[in-house]
Formats: structure tokens, sequence, C-alpha cells
DNA sequence: TCACTTATCTAACGATCGGTAGGAAATTGG
DNA sequence: CCAATTTCCTACCGATCGTTAGATAAGTGA
């Protein structure tokens, strides 16, 4: 097995290089010439281990949900719905300042516009950020039925509105607010949770 | 007066129509085939009458500011900080979800990444939006002067906090979140508003 | 009518975009 | 050692990027 010339790079630790492009720069501010300089391969290669930067942008953004995005999933896992949101709110507030990596979140940041030809990118996120949001309303639909959500709560309503919450806490941190500042947004979000469902539903 | 050929076009429908473009696409997603297409023009006639890419966007953008966007500076004169809150979170949600322009916030979606090239329209984005915080910083402030929030309440974190809600609802709509879905955060926002200063600093 | 000014257009500029031939280099299996 | 396979790199592709030169058209003031 294994015939050939082999390859001379990471795969992984190339893509986790591209993904840092794309997360700082977005997908279409994120050029082939940024991407190859800063994974240090030349074109040719980027196109014979990824594909095209299209196939790049989804095997990162894979990349960033099961690694610093992994923090969402894990948060849905806790025991109680107030553990959840917690985990969600804080550890939301600490991965788009993360130090370690560009701020704001990929999810959020990576195509929120773009030009036509990336407009299936776009697409892509719009819908990971609707599966993200649906996960948490599956979520507060299982803590309304077990009973630890006021009477009345409803689990779109509030899977909407912590996303929100969340997408803001991305936008402030992509601008340049610091931990510290984003931690005080979610501590605050937290200090009204639950909001009470609203009297006209009732 | 008025010497030489005079204009064909209307240079304030001219820059409403780059408005829109810059909306749905982007700085970056918006190319000059793209600007001169919409706005009726050929590309002379726009690098003539508003210098360039950067300069047509500065402008667009101060037009969005007082046009559509003009509803946040309507809400900073409201007479009580209760009323204030209100016309920024319904207000933000129709605006967001507009039927007559694109989805979102330009000054959130215009540039939130972008290559080495837009960065000072980053820039300028991110200080608008710092603008605005801090405009609704000393709103806060002045309505903690008037005993009209709770004791302790910290004018900074409230400002944060409620951009980041408005924040999140741009981004909701830039995915194509319904108006009556968005409407709802903003209502479940404003049912569990103010919230209480925090135990830790008083 | 004639200079002057300004806007209009076609056509092009160099740079960069994403993407690829085509051949040399490095490995495996025989 | 040789054929097969795969990766490597240099150089290039056509398309598009933002931007502009240069000629022509349409107005004003004298």
């Amino acid at each position: 097995m294994a015939m050939g010339r082999p390859r001379e790079f990471d795969v992984d630790t190339a893509l986790d290089l591209a993904l840092q492009v794309f997360w700082r720069k977005g997908y279409e501010g994120a050029s082939i010439a940024d991407l190859t300089e800063t994974m240090g391969i030349t074109k040719p290669s980027l196109y014979s281990a990824f594909g095209n930067k299209e196939e790049l942008f989804r095997k990162a953004l894979d990349r960033y949900v099961d690694g610093p995005g992994g923090y969402f999933q894990v948060a849905l896992a806790k025991p109680t719905i107030r553990a959840v949101v917690e985990h969600l709110l804080y550890e939301s507030a600490d991965a788009v300042t993360g130090p370690d990596h560009p701020p704001g979140c990929l999810a959020v940041q990576g195509a929120l516009t773009c030009g036509d030809a990336a407009e299936s990118i776009k697409q892509e996120l719009v819908s990971r950020r609707a599966k993200s949001e649906q996960d948490l309303r599956q979520r507060f639909e299982r803590a309304i039925a077990e009973g630890e959500l006021p009477e009345g709560s409803d689990a779109a309503d509030l899977a909407a509105y912590l996303s929100a919450i969340l997408q803001g806490m991305a936008v402030q941190a992509a601008g340049g607010t610091t931990r510290e500042q984003v931690r005080k947004i979610a501590e605050m979000a937290l200090r009204t949770w639950p909001p009470p469902p609203s009297l006209a539903t009732v």
C-alpha cells in the first residue's frame, strides 16, 4: 500500500491553518494566495489535497464545528436546562474571544453577505446556524416536557432568542470587544433567564 | 453657474441603488460591475461622481444611517428609557426585515470580516457600531441619573447587552428569519427588561 | 459662434482572482 | 533496476477585480 511519493505536509495541520485564515477573513476575503502562504504549501498541493476553495472551506468548517465550536454540543448534553444555558453563554463568551484564534464565530462571519459566487457557502452557513437553533429548540422542548421551564414557554422562541444573543456576542467579539465585556453580556443574559412566557399566549 | 454638460442621472438615487447592493452583498461581495449595473450608469460615471469604491461605500453608509438606520437616533430621543428600549427593539426588528430592502443591517454585514484591502472599511463599521453603543450608553447614564433604572445598574453593560441583542437580530434576519420571528426575539428581550444589576457589584 | 467646462462612452490598464498543465522528484512493488 | 504511482513545483490559464485614458457629446458664458 501507500504507493507514490509521500505527502510532505500533514493534511489536518494544513486544514487547521486554513481554518484560521477563513475565520479571520471570511470565505471571500481569504484568497488562495493567503491560504497557501499560511498553510505552507503550493497551490497545486492545495487543490490536489482539498479539491477547491469551496471544498476546503467546508472541510475547515467541519473541523471548526468539531473543534473550537464543539462546546455547543457539549452544552446541549448538560443534564439541566439551566446548565445548558449557562454553559452555552459562558463557553461562547470565551470561545468568541479566545486568545489563540481569530475573534468571533466562523459560522456567523464566514459569509454573512457575499457575492454571487459564494452564495452556496452563505447558504451552508445559514443552514448550520438553523440546525444549531433547531437542536437548541429540541433541548428546550425536552426541558419543557420535564417541567424545567415556566408553564407556557415556547421552545422555538426561546431557541431563537438565545441564538440571537449568542450571535450578537459573536458580532461584538468580531469587532474587537474584550473577553471581559463579552462575558458581562453573557452574565446579563443569564441574570434574566428564563424569560417568562408572553401573557398573550397563555 | 452649472457649467459643462449636465449629469444625466440623479446622484442621490444612484447612491440609494448602490446602498441596496452593498446591503445585500457586503462591501467585498459587491463588485463595481454589480454597482454600475444596478445604478444604471457606466464605470467612469461612477468614479467621476463618487471617487472610488471605498468612498462610494462610505457615502452609501451615511445615507443608510440617515435613512433606513435613522430609527436608532429617533429611539434615543424618546422621553423615557422604557420607550427608548421598546422603540429600539421593535423598530430594529422591523428594519432588519423590511420588505423593500435587503434583510439585516449594513453596519453589521457590510464587512464583518474581509480581506486586507477592505480592512479600513471594516474598521469604519466597527467604529460606527461602537459609536452607537456609546450613544446608547450615554442615554442609559442619563436614565440612571434620573432614577429610571434599578440602583446599581451599569450603563456600559446595559448598552453592550442591548447592542448584542440588536446585532443578533440582524444576523438572524440576514439569514432569512421572518419578521414575525425576529419580532418575537424583540418581545422576549423586552419581557425581561431591565436586567437587574449584578449582586456582586452592589 | 467659439472657447470652456463637465459628463458621457468605449476600450483598455495592471493586478489579482480561482484553478491547472506538464514535467521533475520521491516513493512502492516487482 | 525498472515500471507504476503519487506529490512536488514552476509557470501559466482565462476571467474578473478596481481603476483610468482618451475621445466625443452637451451644456454655459462671452
